[in-house]
DNA sequence: GTCTATAGTCGGATAGAC
DNA sequence: GTCTATCCGACTATAGAC
């Protein structure tokens, strides 16, 4: 589709500014639990509470909607892992951080990517549609990869480079810093989730993952040294 | 829709069966590309090489295709995975079993599971359906989760259960199983993988992927055992 | 900015010839 | 069993009044 028909009235004078935000979260909603296909336009107006054009006359179409929902996911992303980035990368670059001190970063890393991916403001709707977007056709997906390429991959790999003594871009560092995240990552799965019976997640619950993915890594960086 | 219009010629003489065969396959790859409503039956038959109204001749319709998938696809996983359960299920009923042991049967189990979800068949395809059936809001996907359950995540239980001296039920235990498994699936992901670079996943890439986890397994294990 | 009405397209399903 | 032709509903998008 054309590229150049987005930003249809980002962000006009006031009246229409409420609108704007209910349909934007609604679409998050809808879009996380319907897929792009099958949620409608129609769907989307009437959860909205607005008419059918307001789409079109907000975001343009019902993809330059779509594309604003992922955006909008990006932004969250940014916002609550950044600043643990920033902190994670600049720690690095001391030269009085021991060993025990890269553990603490990864857990501290860790801690934080958990408590986004499964706690989070409006719980199952972003994420879900933050795991939806991983196949959409549409490549509206590649900046959302990007960002968490750099606000936490990319700083994962950094502390479990340094602590089994390899370089970050190293392909046994990727393996190793994709399986540790993965231990946090399969509670996003619903199927996976409700074998524990759990239907939704809590802090508590949140903070029991966050106890056995610290125990866990611990437990692996303890075995697994520089070689 | 009505439970009743499944197995529409489910396995009529001989000239159709072919054709039946090339729908399912097609099927399965498209439903797994372009989700569910994505995937429009022209695409569908186009692909396949058929015509329109052979879905609704073999398939009753497009829901009852989409069934047909995911029950092929729970066939995959029960004749890949149930004879790998029945073995833990049966060694861990005898009395001689030590500790090494138990880790030897997860080390089995989760070498397995690594080949069954990255290797396969038609690699990209089936798996993909596989993830995407986590919120198709039909409910084909229960029976695929009762599948996964008894031949993958129920075993698994059992055997870190014996290690941390818990039982299976254990909620303790049903978290560090999931989290385990879960280094595994992580390498489902798309989006994930491409941080490697890994466009697709060959042979070597799941050793490489099972070498680790092994490491990863055996290091949590020896440093947490039954309290 | 908001809305009603409608245009134009495409999808799933069926009829009925062969 | 296989195919062409077609129906009909649902969808996205737009025109234009207020």
């Amino acid at each position: 589709m054309d590229p150049e028909i987005m930003r249809y009235r980002s962000s006009s004078c006031q009246r229409g500014e409420g609108t704007r935000r209910r349909i934007l979260e609604t679409a998050i909603e809808v879009f996380g639990t319907y897929e792009y296909d099958g949620a409608s336009t129609r769907m989307l107006a009437e959860r909205a509470g607005v008419n059918l054009p307001a789409i079109q006359y907000y975001f343009g179409s019902k993809e330059g909607l779509y594309r604003a929902a992922i955006e909008q996911i990006i932004r969250d992303i940014e916002e609550r892992m950044s600043p643990v980035a920033a902190h994670v990368t600049a720690r690095l670059a001391e030269t009085d951080l021991d060993r025990g001190g890269v553990l603490d970063l990864l857990h501290l890393l860790l801690d934080n990517f958990a408590e986004f991916v499964l706690s989070g403001d409006q719980p199952e709707a972003r994420k879900r549609l933050l795991v939806r977007a991983e196949a959409d056709g549409m490549n509206a997906l590649e900046p959302l990869q990007a960002s968490m390429a750099e606000n936490v991959v990319g700083p994962a790999r950094a502390l479990v480079g340094r602590l089994i003594g390899r370089a970050p871009e190293d392909q046994c560092t990727g393996l190793r810093t994709l399986a540790i995240l993965g231990q946090v990552g399969v509670f996003c799965n619903r199927g996976a989730r409700q074998g524990l019976g759990w239907t939704e997640i809590g802090g508590d619950r949140v903070r029991a993952v966050q106890a056995i993915v610290r125990e866990h890594t611990a437990a692996i960086f303890a075995a697994i040294g520089p070689s």
